[in-house]
DNA sequence: ATCAGTGATATAGTTAGATAGTACACTAGT
DNA sequence: ACTAGTGTACTATCTAACTATATCACTGAT
């Protein structure tokens, strides 16, 4: 995994973690990576490891249990409605940005349409 | 202008600075604010509103004369082009997102097609 | 009882971002 | 010459994010 420059990286994990969620790759209940194995995987200190389980079970996402390990929440429910979710603030956030530059809806849908899968741009500052 | 959690202060009024250039607000030649009303006006301390400017400057979108001011570059093609580039990379990232979430073409398009102005959504972690 | 794997906690140190305050140097207008 | 407005520079301080390292506590299996 790549960090972006600027957001902190316990976020980014998180923004990861829950995507796969959504995705199914971490189904409801599954145990997660230890936070020892999680530090691992994404470059990253134990204690960062352990900020991440936290702050993510906090908000539902996961639970865990001292000696064991930490686990996918099993509210089922729950990430159809984060896809939901997450889908909703890709597409506001995405809908502001370029009115906010000067398209127009129409310009926008017109854009997706031509959008082709291998397109590429700099992030320049 | 509200500050987000995570990215820096400082990236978040570059970018508000190019949107204004992209929109006409900023023309090319203009002289914009001081560094020192920069800082009030966004909430920002001098030192932060200088950095602002010399990213701004090293990245070529506007010069610098000590003594006088900063100015908004005069390359007027920079513009339509850095439109083009601003909005090429959120719909680069917002189509990358969206697949990633599981979402495909037709489905984006159709999101988009019945999207209404209103919507919002939480920013959950 | 022991042990490996786990989460939880603690201390210390580094770095980047941001602030506060001050001072210096250049430019234009008077 | 003076002054106001400007960019530039410096020191000091603060905080969040991140790392390094180590220790403790709990769980399940042997």
């Amino acid at each position: 995994m790549e960090y972006n420059t600027g957001l902190p990286i316990y976020l980014q994990v998180i923004h990861e973690l829950k995507k796969r969620m959504v995705k199914g790759e971490l189904r409801p209940g599954e145990k997660m990576p230890s936070s020892r194995d999680l530090a691992v995987e994404f470059k990253v200190n134990q204690n960062t490891a352990a900020r991440i389980y936290r702050e993510m079970e906090q908000a539902g996402y996961c639970y865990t249990r001292r000696g064991i390990g930490t686990f996918v929440s099993e509210e089922e429910n729950m990430f159809e409605e984060l896809k939901q979710e997450m889908a909703g603030e890709l597409l506001t956030n995405f809908m502001h940005e370029m009115r906010d530059l000067g398209f127009k809806k129409e310009d926008i849908i017109t854009r997706i349409t031509v959008y082709k899968e291998d397109e590429e741009h700099d992030a320049g500052v």
